[in-house]
DNA sequence: GTGAAAGCGCTAACAG
DNA sequence: CTGTTAGCGCTTTCAC
């Protein structure tokens, strides 16, 4: 605990009462010019930095907004965390993270830490077994005080809030779509997430999409990563298809090395989609083309909408954000 | 700001005074268990939280520790992150992030939100500009407060305090080593970051151990990753070199992308060795070898030390712990 | 122009 | 056992 002055200190040294002091730093014209140079000027050679604890006890506004996310080693929750940083630093706002780790108990723990007024709202992605349990009783009771909240991502419908979500399923129907653009004809799609939501609305985009062309669905669900090669491997041996669409850029990446494990060449005998921009795809060799999501951009909206709400600026029913997404063309799939 | 109900009300709810109140919620044994239980029911009915705030401003403890990066989307900061969480969690505290994006004046802005006891210690690592410029005020204005500080990874050798660093010298030694051991006789070091002392130390133990080899030294420094593919090029059309040592993975990651352009075989013709254990070298085609300094361990190290020092488990002398590195064996390397 | 006093919500020594 | 009081550091009326 930093030994800090405090304005009785500066009070002492000046001659002057606490409140002269408290006005001398804050500029107000009540203070003569003269007297809150002199002020200043002791207040800096004590090196005095005001206590923000006590501040945000008299304000009831600590500039701190709470952030809980399922994990931080998945690079989308990472980048919109990213994006939620720069929106709040640039607005004043300083970010207090806490990982649910997928689940219930962490994620109730982390909303009980912030609804103590540490945090002036919160922006949060569903825990995994939260959407399956459907047990919210840790955000209703944020709701019931009165905690501004936005979600993103992974949502309840059940919870009333401001929200800001991807447009799943489109980008898997848009996907499908470039793909049978560039004149593939037998597309797969690879769902290692088949459990999340999210991973269900991509299916349900790439199924609407594919069968609008005349092709049967062809899916590839897997659990785990390691089951792929295996999975594709067989796959290739027995059908003939041209194009992958992966639900995550890992799945990508893994597809595509099972394809050239079984002599496919990237893009000329099959083109690869994976779902995430992010560092493998774009490290990834040939460069993954990816269905982006805008995740920083997600993370700039939920922070944008919270802050506003925060500060009133929002009326009162809750906003909801849809964000589209977009396809980033890099060299696994054909350049016509 | 959510409407909160206070000690205060309760205590009217209740019809006795305030410290009682407290008193009861804190199960002190002053109070009956009679009072105790119907107080208790009480604040239980009203959904009472005690103010985080106001509990801080009376312990000067914010169970809160600050953590200052220099990006969150490199990998290995974003693992450090994790393990503080971790540890700091598991202790009980919360953690603010403040991104420095390798710029010193915003990183000395974090130092200030932080100076101003909303935080009770701080971790962080140093700004590549800082350690450029040498401009070390606000730290030294840091350590004036007092403040529980501890760097990690990039620290200042003219700044006192805990340190944690990772034994770059010695990762790279030993990478050179093995790859001379795999019978690599021209080993080139690629290094996209060598402003930085991090970067210095690995070009440092590749200069010793490749001298021990008698071979010359043979150093590609890049400012950019998008001149790695060229840079290379030039090399491989005129040396012949057998191994490449990276200072980073996505170094390494191009540097394999730039052999095959040039079609050299990895690891046959080519092996490729890169620094810090992320996706992009998991998921890389091949994968790469690469030296791992545990960086999810390094966050867990710092904010021990940080925490065991917050709470005076510390002697004065600052402590410098070094985390040793290991080399994770993947195909990017001859196995032999 | 400057200061006294109240109060943000909580804790804790000290009385009763 | 319960209440009174003081105070954490700051801001802000309201007197003087």
């Amino acid at each position: 605990m930093p030994s800090k002055t405090t304005l009785k200190d500066l009070a002492n040294l000046a001659g002057v009462s606490v409140s002269t002091v408290s006005k001398a730093l804050n500029d107000s014209p009540e203070i003569g010019a003269r007297t809150r140079q002199r002020i200043k000027d002791i207040a800096e050679s004590c090196n005095y930095v005001p206590n923000n604890i006590a501040r945000s006890l008299k304000s009831r506004s600590t500039k701190t907004i709470g952030v809980i996310i399922p994990a931080i080693l998945i690079e989308f929750f990472n980048k919109v965390l990213y994006g939620i940083e720069q929106e709040a630093t640039e607005r004043g706002y300083k970010i207090v993270i806490c990982l649910s780790n997928e689940s219930s108990r962490k994620e109730a723990e982390s909303i009980n830490t912030f609804i103590n007024g540490s945090v002036d709202g919160v922006i949060l992605s569903v825990a995994e077994e939260t959407q399956k349990s459907k047990v919210y009783d840790h955000f209703e009771k944020s709701a019931k005080h009165n905690m501004p909240m936005v979600m993103f991502d992974r949502v309840l419908d059940d919870i009333t809030c401001d929200k800001v979500t991807v447009d799943d399923f489109e980008g898997a129907f848009n996907a499908v779509k470039f793909l049978s653009d560039l004149g593939s004809k037998n597309i797969l799609f690879l769902n290692p997430i088949s459990n999340t939501s999210v991973g269900q609305h991509r299916e349900d985009g790439y199924v609407k999409a594919v069968s609008g062309l005349n092709q049967e669905p062809n899916i590839v669900n897997v659990s785990h990563y390691t089951e792929i090669e295996k999975a594709l491997s067989t796959v290739f041996n027995n059908q003939k298809i041209d194009a992958i669409l992966a639900a995550d850029e890992y799945s990508a990446a893994l597809a595509q090395n099972a394809a050239r494990l079984n002599n496919l060449k990237i893009p000329q005998d099959l083109s690869v989609i994976g779902f995430t921009n992010g560092m493998v795809a774009e490290y990834a060799n040939p460069s993954l083309t990816v269905v982006s999501q805008h995740a920083e951009n997600i993370g700039k909206i939920a922070a944008g909408i919270l802050l506003d709400r925060i500060e009133g600026k929002l009326r009162a029913e809750p906003v909801n954000k849809v964000v589209k997404t977009k396809i980033v063309e890099r060299n696994s799939t054909k350049n016509i």
